[in-house]
DNA sequence: CGTCCTGTTGACAGTGATCAACTGGCGTGG
DNA sequence: CCACGCCAGTTGATCACTGTCAACAGGACG
């Protein structure tokens, strides 16, 4: 998007060179100058899975963008029951801007590596950027959109048409056109239980439905959290995609 | 919010002087001036229920404030189960801008009152006026958060507590604090087959629910659309709020 | 008065939840 | 090195909630 970026400015930090939220994520819609002003105050860290980011109803404090791994937002009922209402994956930017408090939890569900920033200096950055402001407001509006699709899976589809629709999710975009019998390896973010909460089902029904579509021979699983899918086009029209 | 507007200008038209919009939705961010500008090539209509604001997959050319009444947004799956994703009452504004093309159906699901922009001039304005552009962000992330918190309805919620989130969200803003016994007066804006298709059961299962609540004393219908919450607190219960 | 449409009620069936037992992988400690 | 325990996941048996199918009720309207 920002040719200059790529031959630039010696200021620019080492870690933001080729960083992923330089390339795709809300920090290709700065300047130089603006960027480098950032990553002053920017600390990136690894998280391990369960880390919270945001607990439920705090305010929050803090801004990170997802450079790696799967960060799960979730809402949770009092007697327990939870609903993982999104996932994030790089380059994603994780904290909702003008709500005074966040009404989910953000959670890592895999390691992850994030880089993290100050709400006042962020503030101060959508300000000062117009880019940036609607950026942001695309990424908004793409999460709506994503929560609504889900709405209709999880309230309309089987469970079995629910599994299919997840693994599409996480074998990546839908975009792109799959001749049919093509495979793709995959990489679990999640475990059986958080994807019977991300489905709103058991995780045992989650096991049957896994080990139905192994049997069938439409996946084979190499681990638990890794399996081969070996015709996309059969799992979307499972999925009534 | 904005004083200066109520002993205002003469030049502002009639329909927009006492307009709930304008008090409490999106035009209200707007000066004199730009009030004005816009009025010009608003037009307001009544529309009845099933008309369709925005088709599925269309192109957005047209914006609203919804000023009376009720819009409900659905997507639909190939095979025809259909889910609302959304309800928007006075004063939202409907058709999400920065998106090509809209993914959901807008439809009135009751009579409505529409004022109705073209595109150019929304995004005009949009363009010209950052209070605007705010407001748009904080109703995106409002519909948002909305979205999610259907979706652990949807999911994890039964029958009974689905209806009674239902009947809850109908009466209105949950901030209110009421205390046990408290009494309200509620129009439904959906049919039972609308319920069911918002709710994610069909529209025997809301029949028997509501039914169930009538033969509790909980409610009093005083006809299909009209009814009497005889305990707010006691549907917060049921709803697990 | 008949027709249509929406909603209600009943009988029954099926999907997925619940409860429970079991398996396999992995790390710890003897 | 093996025994053990622990945890995640799998599998099985049973149950119940809600969906399905069908008949019926009650207004609205010509």
């Amino acid at each position: 998007m920002n040719i200059q970026a790529n031959i630039s400015n010696p200021d620019i930090p080492e870690r933001c060179r080729y960083c992923v939220a330089r390339r795709h994520g809300i920090c290709g819609t700065l300047d130089d100058d603006q960027l480098i002003a950032l990553s002053r105050h920017a600390t990136q860290r690894k998280v391990g899975p369960g880390t919270t980011l945001v607990g439920d109803g705090e305010a929050i404090a803090i801004f990170s963008n997802v450079l790696a791994g799967t960060i799960k937002l979730t809402k949770t009922l009092a007697d327990g029951r939870q609903q993982i209402v999104g996932l994030q994956f790089a380059p994603d930017f994780v904290g909702s801007l003008f709500r005074v408090t966040s009404s989910c939890t953000a959670e890592a569900a895999t390691k992850a590596m994030l880089c993290t920033f100050p709400k006042a200096v962020v503030e101060r950055m959508i300000a000062e950027s117009p880019r940036l402001r609607s950026r942001l407001m695309e990424q908004a509006l793409k999460e709506l959109d994503e929560a609504r699709s889900w709405m209709l899976t999880l309230a309309q589809k089987t469970a079995s048409e629910k599994i299919a629709s997840f693994l599409l999710l996480i074998a990546g975009r839908p975009g792109a056109a799959h001749g049919p019998g093509t495979r793709v390896a995959v990489e679990l973010p999640l475990s059986r239980g958080e994807i019977g909460d991300f489905l709103g089902m058991t995780i045992e029904t989650v096991s049957r439905q896994l080990t139905r579509l192994s049997k069938n021979g439409m996946i084979r699983f190499q681990s638990r959290r890794r399996l081969v899918i070996n015709d996309i086009s059969y799992l979307e029209r499972c999925a009534r995609l």
